[in-house]
DNA sequence: TCATATCTGTGACATCATTCACATATAAAA
DNA sequence: TTTTATATGTGAATGATGTCACAGATATGA
């Protein structure tokens, strides 16, 4: 007898929806781009070069910020700093951002030192792990117990977290978060996390960003 | 005097694209639910099932196999087996895959023991970096410094590269494996490389996507 | 064995994203 | 100051991606 499932078997709590969009994805590349021209002594730029940088055609960045309502100069270009202030209040960008990270492995442990967010002050205030022996150690931040989300989360007001636990534990430790009032998760899970509408969640599989890169390497041979 | 960015300054030497395709991201995603179900002891399954689980309607799913030409059974579904089978076939999944990793900071470190990798055969055969601190320490595999790039990649027949060095030296690093025959990076430098036609890069921003989390967050609120 | 309910497979349609093309503004040069 | 070359800003055209709707196949149950 074959056991088929059925999407009745389960029980589904939330709808999630494929959110970030890629025009915003593009604004953040740009700010990357701006930020790398300015670092080099640029003041101002053309459609067109940043277009080159960030990889897509000068139409497109035109495009993009004729969309979100980003002005630069006629035939002057864009000044950098005044594009960076537009995107950054687009994206409404804040000088410090509170967070928290749940699993303590490989992953989890690399973000709680990663410099690029330290440098963007993205501030992991408390990282979390089952693992006690995780618990006496300490990597920039401390590892505390999960029964500790609650308290943290209230008491730094935390509404994103960093999810970097297995497969297997991803889904109800996303639940959980969710019921404290988690609005946003990244997460490094190889699952397709589910949520409610009002939460955002953006998954990232590493294995499968590797293998579509093995799938094309063997596409051009 | 301002200093104006021209794109004629530069030495453009590539055109990047932004390759990967949704489609088949999709796929690699339905190949991760169903490995779920069989986990869970399923032997077939409906296109809304898969649906559900992956985060995309049923219609989407009939026609993304309908596209890579993936058949089930009129009214019986799809055997979970079989279908796995097909996907495999479509990504060209091998058994066993070498690559090499640059970089061993954080994130890279992270990399050559993450277990996902290991799980789904994805070997990584050896790490470099300049560090020369770093050569004598082991994490699995051996770190190397970069004047062994040449050897390793040809005695292997390495082709795909993980780059996890520092932004400022990515694209320089990039341009050496490139030279050395690699035809797949999976960047986490936060910068855009810049590659030839045959070679593809996938790029993995790991800020701009905590980033974007951030602002989905602030908009519900 | 036959009837039927229901799930697949795929064109037709709709929506979303990108490129094109040109009117408009203006920085720079004469 | 005037002229001119050139970059922006944005509707219109094109192209890509996702949804709808239904014909056709068949597993299931009577």
């Amino acid at each position: 007898m074959l056991k088929i499932a059925l999407v009745e078997f389960f029980i589904v709590k939330y709808i999630t929806k494929h959110i970030i969009r890629n025009d915003l994805k593009r604004l953040f590349t740009y700010r990357l781009c701006l930020i790398g021209f300015k670092r080099k002594g640029f003041d101002r730029l053309y459609s067109y070069t940043l277009g080159e940088e960030a990889g897509v055609s000068a139409d497109q960045v035109r495009k993009d910020f004729s969309n979100y309502k980003i002005k630069g100069n006629k035939k002057g270009g864009y000044k950098i700093d005044d594009l960076l202030r537009s995107i950054d209040d687009v994206i409404k960008h804040q000088d410090e951002q509170y967070m928290i990270l749940v699993g303590m492995g490989n992953i989890g442990r690399a973000l709680v030192q990663y410099k690029t967010f330290k440098l963007r002050k993205m501030i992991i205030v408390a990282s979390f792990d089952i693992d006690p022996s995780k618990q006496s150690k300490r990597f920039g931040v401390p590892v505390l117990p999960l029964e500790m989300l609650e308290d943290i989360i209230k008491k730094f007001h935390v509404h994103v977290a960093i999810l970097a636990v297995p497969a297997i534990s991803a889904q109800d430790v996303a639940n959980r978060l969710i019921d404290l009032g988690i609005k946003g998760i990244l997460n490094f899970a190889p699952v397709i996390l589910k949520a409610p509408e009002d939460v955002i969640v953006n998954n990232i599989n590493i294995g499968d960003e590797l293998e579509s890169v093995i799938y094309y390497t063997q596409k051009v041979m």
